[in-house]
DNA sequence: TAGAGATTAGTTTTT
DNA sequence: CTAATCTCTA
């Protein structure tokens, strides 16, 4: 952290005199490289706010913006948060927003997730399978991703599940349109189409941004790229940071051929390799060039480091599951004791998030304390997603999911037959199931009670949309809260402790969307549009915490920890059986890489021998990523031995139990 | 509408 | 074979 900049660091933070790549190893200290560019930049005499970083996820722009900002604070205290650094999702919604008018939608616009969007394709491709639907829809956002329009898609389509994905393709973005929606794909493409047809807007944005910066260039898809093409446009004023051996996002569209055809776009294109790490240990980077080295490669580069030697590798066979993960929490909480270090720093690293869960439990029962990152949302959780479809019906009274959700909780007399009455009276009309409410035709059918309850939803969100630009949005959701009767209806249809929890779980939303709004001036509807891009909420639990870190391999993408075991290291799981079955070994081989890299000192590779699938057992094999490790870096721990007679006695007496099972079920 | 019982699916990563 | 989801009943 110290350190002076190196050379080809410093290089890259002073280039401006054209289009600039920086190919940055892992560990080679690349936010440092962009946060010193973007100090560089404003004290060259750039205004702030004609900075442009973009990442890819809150995280890492909240790091950004941070360091920048501690950066800047000596000379230019104001300057850091004049910065527009933002995932590229967040710059997405801030253009359709500002330009709303000439795409055609209102600039209060819903953000829908998938799962708010299964239920529709379902619909559309006629299937009560989920499967199916969520096939259906990832092929929709996959055509969107590379910026295929719906006609296209169902020329060029091969199968027949394909087909219907394709011819509900367009009936999917006219439903979207009808509830004033997007989605998260549209995020991006919406503005690509706008700035395909529109050169006054394109110029203008073009304008806007004197240079922009791209962390993880090689996680970006076609569609992302365009955007960026065009926010630079011809004056090429960038610098893109990236690195082809940590591209682990093909899987959701991106492509390493942008990395492959940005000397080609930009011929004036200078490419700086930092390649000086800054991280780990020498065996550990032996490991990681190793493994490596068996993809081809796009740009040559190898990681150097003036580190000692280190530790070996522990490689750690287990018999099972259960064991691999008692074995693992056992070797970790020894180790910590020897070094006298802190559970935080401590990771472990695992393929798929179902992984997490024995973990979980064998941390526990040895009284680790624990954080997992990534896994399911906080907004996830019913009672955020009940406030929040008020919220997005504030902002959008189009948006039709919104209204089911919030008409149906708390339940209050609207049901099914008066939901399709509804339904119907708006689709003869072409208007929203809001716009219905106050049709003359309901008045006949709905019993009373319905229509009553309707007319009061309706004038609610009326009165809050009304005062939403003008009041504190702290105020208008304990306002909104109170009179939906929300906890109210939490504390008479759940157990006490549950209506607690909950009731909590509202009063923490409230208020951190509260002192959001306080914060930065935002109204209701500008929180409404956030919210739907934050998966995590950031910053609030975890970073302070001692605790050992639970996370996927994509998830830990960025971090360092000074100790990290990657558990499952098998054929199946590490590579995934199904990139082996699609031949797409090579963005595994990198997965791992990324795994290997986040280590700093010591690395812990664990693989069980069994495993339970679908009832029976299914043998394992070590992933043949073990074997195109360093051999010599590596020690093999011997078969499981719990070193302390307390354990021992444990696996003895968990033994037992098994057999006695074993025997019982005879 | 909640809770118990039955049924069925089970494969990865995320803005 | 488990775990989650769905269905039926009180």
């Amino acid at each position: 952290m110290s350190h002076p900049l190196n050379a080809p660091q410093r290089e890259a933070v002073r280039y401006l005199d054209g289009p600039l790549l920086v190919l940055a190893g892992a560990g080679s200290g690349k936010t440092r490289v962009i946060t010193a560019k973007i100090a560089h930049l404003v004290e060259q005499g750039l205004a702030p706010e004609s900075i442009a970083a973009i990442t890819f996820t809150n995280k890492a722009a909240s790091e950004m913006r941070e360091r920048a900002a501690k950066l800047l604070a000596a000379r230019k205290g104001e300057a850091a948060g004049k910065v527009a650094i933002s995932t590229f999702h967040s710059l997405g919604l801030a253009i359709l927003r500002a330009e709303a008018k000439s795409i055609g939608i209102r600039p209060g616009f819903s953000i829908l997730a998938p799962d708010d969007l299964e239920t529709l394709v379902a619909d559309l491709v006629a299937t009560a399978d989920r499967a199916r639907a969520r096939a259906a829809q990832w092929r929709i956002s996959a055509w969107k991703n590379a910026l295929v329009a719906p006609a296209t898609a169902l020329a060029g389509a091969q199968s027949d599940d394909e087909l219907a994905a394709a011819k509900a393709y367009a009936r999917y973005g006219d439903a979207l349109a009808a509830w004033q929606a997007v989605d998260f794909d549209d995020l991006i493409a919406r503005p690509v189409e706008l700035f395909d047809r529109d050169a006054a807007v394109r110029e203008r944005w073009q304008a806007r941004f004197a240079h922009v910066l791209v962390d993880e260039y090689q996680d970006t898809n076609p569609a992302q790229y365009r955007m960026f093409r065009h926010l630079v446009g011809d004056r090429a004023r960038f610098t893109a940071v990236g690195d082809d051996d940590q591209a682990i996002y093909g899987w959701r569209g991106a492509t390493l051929d942008n990395l492959a055809q940005l000397p080609r776009d930009y011929p004036a294109l200078k490419v700086i390799k930092l390649e000086q790490n800054y991280r780990s240990t020498v065996r550990i980077l032996r490991c990681a060039n190793a493994l490596i080295t068996h993809n081809p490669k796009l740009f040559d580069k190898r990681l150097w480091s003036e580190h000692g030697h280190g530790d070996t590798i522990r490689v750690m066979p287990a018999a099972d599951e259960e064991s691999e993960a008692e074995l693992v929490v056992h070797r970790l909480s020894a180790h910590r004791f020897e070094h006298r270090g802190r559970w935080c720093d401590y990771a472990i690293l695992y393929r798929g998030n179902h992984q997490a869960r024995v973990f979980e439990t064998a941390l526990r029962e040895q009284n680790v304390p624990y954080a997992i990152s990534g896994g399911q949302s906080y907004f996830d959780r019913s009672e955020i997603k009940d406030i929040v479809a008020y919220l997005r019906l504030v902002a959008n009274e189009d948006d039709d999911p919104a209204f089911i959700r919030a008409i149906t909780t708390p339940r209050r007399g609207v049901g099914q037959a008066t939901l399709k009455r509804l339904s119907e009276i708006a689709a003869t009309q072409g208007a929203s199931l809001f716009a219905a409410v106050s049709s003359a035709q309901l008045r006949e059918g709905a019993p009373a009670k319905a229509r009553d309850e309707l007319d009061k939803l309706c004038a609610l969100v009326n009165d809050l949309r009304h005062r939403a630009s003008r009041e504190p949005a702290r105020r208008l959701l304990g306002e909104l809260v109170a009179r939906v009767g929300y906890e109210d209806w939490l504390v008479a249809t759940l157990d006490r402790r549950d209506a607690e929890a909950r009731c909590k779980s509202v009063a923490d939303f409230i208020d951190w969307l509260g002192r959001k709004g306080d914060a930065d001036h935002k109204t209701l509807v500008d929180l409404v549009q956030m919210i739907a891009l934050i998966t995590m909420l950031e910053g609030r639990e975890g970073e302070d915490v001692d605790a050992v870190r639970l996370s996927t391999l994509h998830a830990a993408k960025g971090l360092e920890f000074p100790h990290v075991f990657i558990v499952g290291v098998e054929e199946g799981i590490l590579p995934h059986r199904e990139s082996i079955d699609a031949g797409s070994i090579d963005e595994e081989r990198r997965l791992m890489y990324v795994g290997v890299t986040r280590a700093e000192r010591s690395l812990h590779l664990s693989y069980c021998s069994t495993r339970k699938r679908a009832g029976g057992k299914v043998d394992c094999v070590p992933s043949r990523f073990i074997g195109e490790l360093a051999q010599q870096d590596l020690r093999f721990a011997d078969a499981p031995l719990p070193p302390d007679e307390a354990a021992r006695e444990r696996a003895a007496g968990s033994e037992r139990l098994r057999m006695l099972k074993a025997l019982v079920a005879k």
